[in-house]
RNA sequence: GGGCGUUUAACUCAGCGGUUAGAGUGCCUCCCUUACAAGGAGGAAGUCGGGGGUUCGAGUCCCUCAACGCCCACCA
C-alpha cells in the first residue's frame, strides 16, 4: 500500500527539498551540443535581465523571472538543451548613491572623504552582500538557472567584452567625443543624474529686456528671461516662423551689449511660442536644453558657454568674468538699465532643479562626454540605429505584444547619439588615455611625435592602439559644421586633446602611456553600455576562456558557447525597451554580427491596489517573500502567470495581516506611501507598522505581512492537485499497469481523455504564443473542474466494481501523470511532490501504453496527446449529461430535498431539467458514476444512492402539493418570459434575408437548431407551469 | 504636448464580429459524504464608461467625449 499523504499540501517542506534535489541532479547546467547528440531540438536560451544589486527582489522580478522559469522549464521538458543564463547588473549611479548615502549616514562622510578606491571597495562589499541576497531569492522562487554561469556585469569577463566593444567601436569612428548639457552641482562640482535632482517651484525674476536691431535705429526686440545673466551667452533671438510680428526682421542681426557680440534673428518653430510673453526668446545654447536642442538645429549660430564650474563666469564674459552668477545677474540687469534697454521685471513661480545631494540649484553646463554615433555612416550604409531598426521591421527580431515594437522604432528612428560617458566611480572606466595636445603646430606634429615611439607604433600597427583628436575624425559634432565667418569661437576648456584607446588590457602599454603624460580618463561608462553586451558577454564573447575564472564555475568560453546565441526569448519590462533591448540588438549586430535574441516579450506590470505603479520612493511595494511566505511558492508563481494577460497591466490589493493575530486588515492608501507607520488591528487592539519594503525593523512594534487574496487561488489549486494524488493513491492498490485501448473505454473515460487531449493542445499553443494567464486558466479548468469534479466523482463507483477497477486506475494514473507534468512549468513544487509520490505506487504509467517514469517532473517529457482522443460527440454528450445533473442538483438544493418522492416532484417541475432528463434518458445507462453526482448529502448511506436516476414522470403531477407551488409557478413565469425574449430575437435573425444569406452557414444553422431548442424549452415550461396549475 | 494602454458582477480580471456575456474572490443557502472545509452542491449579482456610427448582427470594429494609468518630451 502506497504511503499516504498528509492531508494538506505543505509548500514550505516541498521548497527546499526539491531545490535541493535538482541542484544536486544538476538539471539546470546545459552544456552545448553542436552535434545534436544529446538534444536534436537544439539549445533554448535565455539571459535574465540582470537586476540590480541595489536591494531586494521585488514583485516585478517575481512575475518576470517566474514568467521566464516557465518558459525554460518547458522547453526543457520539450527535450530542447535549455540553458537560463543568471547574474546581476552593478547599475553605476543606483547603487554608487546608496552606499553613497550609507556612508553619509554612518560615517558622516562623502565620497570625496573617502577617495575614488575606497568608495569602490564599500561598492564591492556591498554588492557581494546583496548579489548574494538577491540571487537567494531567485532560487528561491523556484528560477532553474544554470547558477554555475553566474555573471556580474563588472566581472572579468564582461569587462572583457566591455572593453573589446568600446575599442572596436573608437577604432571604427562610432565613438566620439562631444559636448553635452549635464545637470551640473556648482557646490560639489559634479555633474549628477536626472534622478539624484528634484525641482521645486522657486519664486523668481522675470525680467523683460530689449536688444537692439542692427542697422535699423529705433527698431528693438524684446524678450523675456528668468536668467539675464545668461544673455553673456546668447548666440541668437528667436521667434516663430509665423509669427506675422517679427517675420520681417528674421535674418537681422542684433546687438548683444554686454559682449559687443552680433546676433541674428531666426526662426524656430519648436523653441519660440509666439502666444508666449513677447513671442521672442533669447538663445542660450550652453546653458539651457531647449536653447541646446536650438542650436543643434540651428548649427550656424555657434554656442558660448560662459560658466566655470564652480558657478563663476569664465573669460567668455568679458568684463563679468569671475563674478558669480547670481552677482553677475544684478550687473547684467543693471547694464540693461544703463542702456534704456530695460523693460519691465515681475515675480513668478517657475519650476527649478535642485540637487540632491548638496541642495543647490542646479545649472545646465556644457561639458565634454563620450558619444555612440547612432546616425547613419557617411558611406551611405546603414548606421548602428538603421542596423537595429532593420532587425525588428525585418522580423528577425520579434515583440510579444507587437505593439511594443513600435516604442523600439519610434525611439531608435530619432537616431539620437548615446552618450556614454557618468561621472561616476562605480563602473567600467573608459579606457582612454588623453593628454593636451602641447604642440604650438598642433595635433599632426603631436601625432608624429607620439608615433616615433616604437611601442605606440608597434601597438598600432598591430591594432592594440587607436587614438583620435578632436574634429580629425569623423565627428557629427555641430560646431565642425559652424559656418564660417558669422562664428563665434567654441569656447571648450577640454578640446584640444589626444585621445588613445587601446584594445584590452595592456599594463606595458598603459605604463608607456602614462610616460608620455597620458592618463586615463576619470569618467565610467553609463551601466547600458554593459548590460547591452549581456546576451554574448555572458556566454564569452570575444573568447576564449579566461585564465581567471574561477575553477568551479564553467568559464564562458565564446567558442564553444557560441552553440547558445542567439539567444531565444528576452523576457523584460516595456519600460527598458530604449534603454536596454534596442542597445543589446545594437551591440548584437555590431560585435557578433547577429541578433541577440528572436523574440521579446514583454510583461505586464504589478500595480498596487490603487492602480499605480509600485516604486521604492513611493513605498507601495509588496514583498514576493510574503507572498511566498503565506501562500507557498507555486501559488505565488500561479499568480503571477494568471496576471500575465496579453494586454492589462494588473492590480495587486493587499491587506496587512495582523503580526499579533493573523486578522486581516484593509489597506487604504495613506497607509502605503509611508505616511502610516502605525496601525491598530481592529481586532485584537494592538498596534503594527503596515507591511511594506520598511529598510529596517521598527524596534516598537512588528511589521505586518502583506497578503492578497489574488494568491489564494494558486495555494488552493495546488492543494487540490495534491488531494486528487492523495485519492489516487488511496486507491491504487492491485494497480497494474497496462495499455488501456481508447475504443473499449467508458464514455466518462473518452470524455476525459478527449479534455486532456484538447487542453495539452491549447496549453502548449497558449505557451508558445506567450500566453501565460490562458495556461494557467486552462489548467486549472481542466484539473478542478473536469478531473476532480465530475471524473474522480464518477470514477468512485468504478473502483469499487471489481470488474472496472483496473481501467479507472489506469486512466486516473495516466491522467494524472500528464496534469503533472503539463502543471509543472508553473507550480514546479508540488508537481515535483506528487511526481516522486507517484513514481513509488505507479512507477511505470500513461496513456494509452504505459511506460517507466523519468525521476523527476523536471526532466519529465512534455506530454503530445493524439487527436485522434478529441471526440465533439463525446464532448457533446458528456456536456448535456452535465446539464442534467446540475439541473437535479438545483432542485435538490432549492427545496432542500432529501426525500425521493419529493426531489422527483420538483425535478419535473423545472422544465429545463425534464426536458434534458428525457433527451438523455437513454444515454445515462453506462454512465457508470452518475448516481454519485445526483445524490445528496448522505450518499455515503446506500439506501439513498442512485436514486434519481430513472424518475417515474408520470407519478409527479399528483404530488406538486408538496413543493411550493406559488414561488415555482412564478419562477416558471419568468423563465418563460425570458426564454420568449431569446426566441424573438433568433425569429427575427432568422427572418432577416441578409442575415441567412451574409453569415456563415454554421452560423445560420446553429441559429435554427437555437431555435428549435428555444422552443422545446418554451413548450416544456408551460407544459410544466400548466400541470402546477392544474395541481 | 506626443505615444501607448485601461474602463465588463461588490473586488481582481477573462472574453476582441455570430447561441441566453464568463472565472476566481466576496456574498446567500445547504452539507464536516473516507481525496480535499485551502472542500462539496446550489443560488443571487452585469442597460459590458457616456454618445454617435459601420454591419443582417457590436463588450467585440470606427469616430467622439470622459475618467484613470504608464512611457517619452517639456514647462523662456
Amino acid at each position: 500500500m502506497a504511503t499516504e499523504l498528509p492531508k494538506a499540501y505543505d509548500s514550505k517542506a516541498a521548497q527546499e527539498k526539491w531545490l535541493t534535489f535538482w541542484e544536486g541532479k544538476g538539471y539546470f547546467h546545459s552544456e552545448p551540443d553542436p552535434e545534436k547528440k544529446k538534444y536534436p531540438n537544439g539549445p533554448y536560451t535565455i539571459v535574465i535581465p540582470p537586476p540590480n544589486v541595489t536591494g531586494a527582489l521585488h514583485m516585478g522580478h517575481a512575475l518576470n523571472n517566474t514568467l521566464q522559469d516557465v518558459l525554460i522549464r518547458w522547453k526543457r521538458m520539450q527535450g530542447f538543451n535549455a540553458l537560463w543564463m543568471p547574474g546581476t547588473d552593478h547599475a553605476g549611479i543606483a547603487t554608487q548613491s546608496v552606499v553613497e548615502r550609507l556612508v553619509l549616514a554612518q560615517e558622516k562622510k562623502t565620497r570625496h572623504d573617502l577617495g575614488r578606491d575606497e568608495l569602490v571597495k564599500r561598492i564591492w562589499d556591498w554588492k557581494d552582500k546583496y548579489e548574494a541576497r538577491i540571487l537567494g531569492q531567485l532560487r528561491e522562487i523556484g528560477a532553474s538557472c544554470d547558477w554555475k554561469r553566474t555573471r556580474f556585469t563588472l566581472d572579468p569577463v564582461c569587462a572583457r567584452a566591455v572593453r573589446e566593444t568600446f575599442f572596436r567601436m573608437f577604432r571604427d569612428g562610432y565613438i566620439y567625443r562631444g559636448k553635452r548639457l549635464v545637470n551640473w552641482d556648482t557646490h560639489l562640482q559634479t555633474s549628477v543624474a536626472d534622478d539624484e535632482t528634484y525641482t521645486e517651484d522657486t519664486k523668481s525674476g522675470f525680467w523683460t529686456f530689449k536688444y537692439p536691431v542692427d542697422g535699423m535705429p529705433d527698431t528693438f526686440i524684446s524678450f523675456s528671461t528668468t536668467r539675464p545673466e545668461t544673455m553673456l551667452g546668447d548666440t541668437a533671438v528667436c521667434v516663430h516662423p509665423t509669427d506675422e510680428r517679427y517675420k520681417a526682421l528674421v535674418g537681422k542681426l542684433v546687438l548683444q551689449p554686454h559682449t559687443g557680440r552680433k546676433i541674428p534673428i531666426i526662426a524656430d518653430g519648436q523653441l519660440a511660442d509666439p502666444e508666449l510673453g513677447t513671442g521672442c526668446v533669447k538663445v542660450t545654447p550652453a546653458h539651457d536644453p531647449n536653447d541646446y536642442a536650438c542650436w543643434q538645429r540651428h548649427p550656424e549660430i555657434g554656442i558660448i558657454n560662459i560658466l566655470n564650474p564652480d558657478g563663476t563666469i569664465n573669460e567668455a564674459g568679458g568684463e563679468y568674468k569671475g563674478l558669480d552668477r547670481y552677482k553677475a545677474r544684478e550687473a547684467v540687469t543693471e547694464k540693461m538699465k544703463e542702456l534704456g534697454l530695460y523693460v519691465d521685471k515681475s515675480e513668478r513661480i517657475v519650476p527649478m532643479p535642485f540637487s540632491d545631494r548638496s541642495k543647490t540649484p542646479i545649472e545646465p553646463f556644457l561639458s565634454d562626454q563620450w558619444f555612440v554615433k547612432m546616425s547613419d555612416r557617411e558611406d551611405g550604409k546603414p548606421g548602428l540605429a538603421q542596423m537595429s531598426m532593420d532587425a525588428v521591421t525585418s522580423g528577425k527580431v520579434k515583440f510579444f505584444p507587437e505593439r511594443y515594437a513600435r516604442s523600439y522604432l519610434d525611439w531608435l528612428g530619432e537616431k539620437r547619439d548615446w552618450c556614454i560617458s557618468r561621472q561616476l566611480w562605480w563602473g567600467h572606466r573608459i579606457p582612454v588615455w588623453s593628454r593636451p595636445v602641447q604642440d604650438q603646430d598642433g595635433y599632426k606634429a603631436s601625432r608624429a611625435r607620439f608615433m616615433l615611439e616604437p611601442e605606440i607604433r608597434t601597438a598600432h600597427e598591430q591594432g592594440r592602439l587607436e587614438f583620435e583628436y578632436q574634429g580629425e575624425r569623423a565627428s557629427t559634432q555641430p560646431e565642425s559644421r559652424t559656418a564660417p565667418g558669422r562664428a563665434t569661437a567654441v569656447v571648450s576648456t577640454t578640446s584640444n586633446f589626444i585621445h588613445v584607446c587601446i584594445a584590452g588590457d595592456d599594463a606595458a602599454l598603459v605604463s608607456k602611456l602614462s610616460s608620455l603624460g597620458f592618463t586615463q580618463s576619470d569618467d565610467v561608462l553609463d551601466t547600458w553600455f554593459s548590460s547591452a553586451l549581456w546576451p554574448h558577454s555572458t556566454l564569452g564573447w570575444p573568447g576564449p576562456a579566461l585564465p581567471e575564472e574561477r575553477a568551479d564555475r564553467t568559464a564562458p568560453d565564446w567558442e564553444r558557447d557560441r552553440y547558445y546565441y542567439p539567444t531565444s526569448t528576452l523576457v523584460t519590462s516595456r519600460d527598458i525597451i530604449t534603454l536596454w533591448v534596442a542597445r543589446m540588438v545594437l551591440t548584437g549586430l555590431y560585435n557578433v554580427g547577429d541578433i541577440p535574441f528572436h523574440h521579446v516579450y514583454i510583461t505586464p506590470k504589478v500595480l498596487d491596489g490603487f492602480g499605480e505603479g509600485m516604486s521604492k520612493t513611493k513605498g507601495n511595494g509588496v514583498d514576493p517573500l510574503d507572498i511566498i511566505d503565506l501562500y507557498g511558492t507555486d501559488a505565488m508563481r500561479y499568480g503571477m502567470v494568471k496576471l500575465a494577460t496579453e494586454t492589462q497591466d494588473a492590480k495587486l490589493p493587499v491587506s496587512n495581516i495582523c503580526p499579533h493575530c493573523g486578522k486581516e486588515v484593509a489597506v487604504k492608501q495613506e497607509h502605503m506611501y509611508m505616511r502610516t507607520k502605525k496601525l491598530t488591528c481592529p481586532e485584537c487592539k494592538k498596534e503594527f507598522r503596515p507591511g511594506g519594503p520598511w529598510q529596517t525593523d521598527d524596534p516598537d512594534r512588528p511589521t505586518a505581512k502583506q497578503g492578497s487574496d489574488r494568491f489564494e487561488e494558486g495555494r488552493n489549486f495546488a492543494n487540490k492537485m495534491w488531494n486528487a494524488t492523495r485519492f489516487l493513491l488511496m486507491n491504487l492498490e492491485g494497480y497494474a499497469a497496462g495499455p488501456v485501448n481508447i475504443a473499449e473505454l467508458p464514455t466518462e473515460d473518452r470524455w476525459l481523455l478527449s479534455r486532456l487531449a484538447t487542453t495539452t493542445k491549447a496549453v502548449t499553443a497558449a505557451l508558445d504564443g506567450y500566453k501565460f494567464s490562458d495556461v494557467a486558466r486552462l489548467l486549472y479548468d481542466f484539473v478542478w473542474s473536469e478531473f476532480c469534479d465530475w471524473y474522480i466523482e464518477m470514477s468512485k463507483g468504478r473502483l469499487k466494481d471489481a470488474a472496472a477497477r483496473p481501467t479507472a486506475q489506469r486512466v486516473l494514473a495516466g491522467v494524472l501523470d500528464g496534469i503533472l507534468r503539463l502543471v509543472h512549468p508553473l507550480m514546479p513544487f508540488v508537481s515535483e511532490s506528487l511526481w516522486q509520490a507517484l513514481n513509488e505506487t505507479a512507477p511505470e504509467r500513461g496513456l494509452p501504453s504505459p511506460a517507466k517514469a523519468e525521476e523527476s517532473a523536471a526532466i519529465a517529457a512534455w506530454p503530445s496527446y493524439p487527436d485522434a482522443w478529441i471526440s465533439a460527440d463525446v464532448e457533446a454528450r458528456f456536456a448535456r449529461m452535465q446539464e442534467l445533473v446540475r439541473g437535479v442538483r438545483e432542485i435538490r438544493n432549492r427545496y432542500q430535498v432529501d426525500d425521493k418522492t419529493k426531489l422527483d416532484v420538483a425535478v419535473k417541475c423545472s422544465a429545463a431539467v425534464a426536458a434534458e432528463f428525457n433527451a438523455l434518458a437513454a444515454f445515462i445507462g453506462p454512465l457508470a458514476g452518475i448516481a454519485t453526482l445526483t445524490a445528496g448529502p448522505d450518499t455515503a448511506k446506500p439506501k439513498q444512492a442512485g436514486g434519481l436516476v430513472k424518475p417515474d414522470f408520470e407519478a409527479y403531477v399528483s404530488l406538486a402539493g408538496l413543493i411550493d407551488a406559488a414561488a415555482e409557478m412564478k419562477r416558471l413565469e419568468k423563465q418563460i418570459t425570458d426564454k420568449r425574449k431569446a426566441l424573438d430575437g433568433t425569429r427575427s435573425k432568422l427572418a432577416n434575408e441578409k442575415f441567412v444569406n451574409s453569415a456563415p452557414a454554421e452560423v445560420v444553422q446553429q441559429q435554427r437548431d437555437l431555435l428549435a431548442d428555444i422552443e422545446k424549452q418554451i413548450a416544456t415550461l408551460e407544459e410544466n407551469l400548466k400541470d402546477l396549475q392544474s395541481a
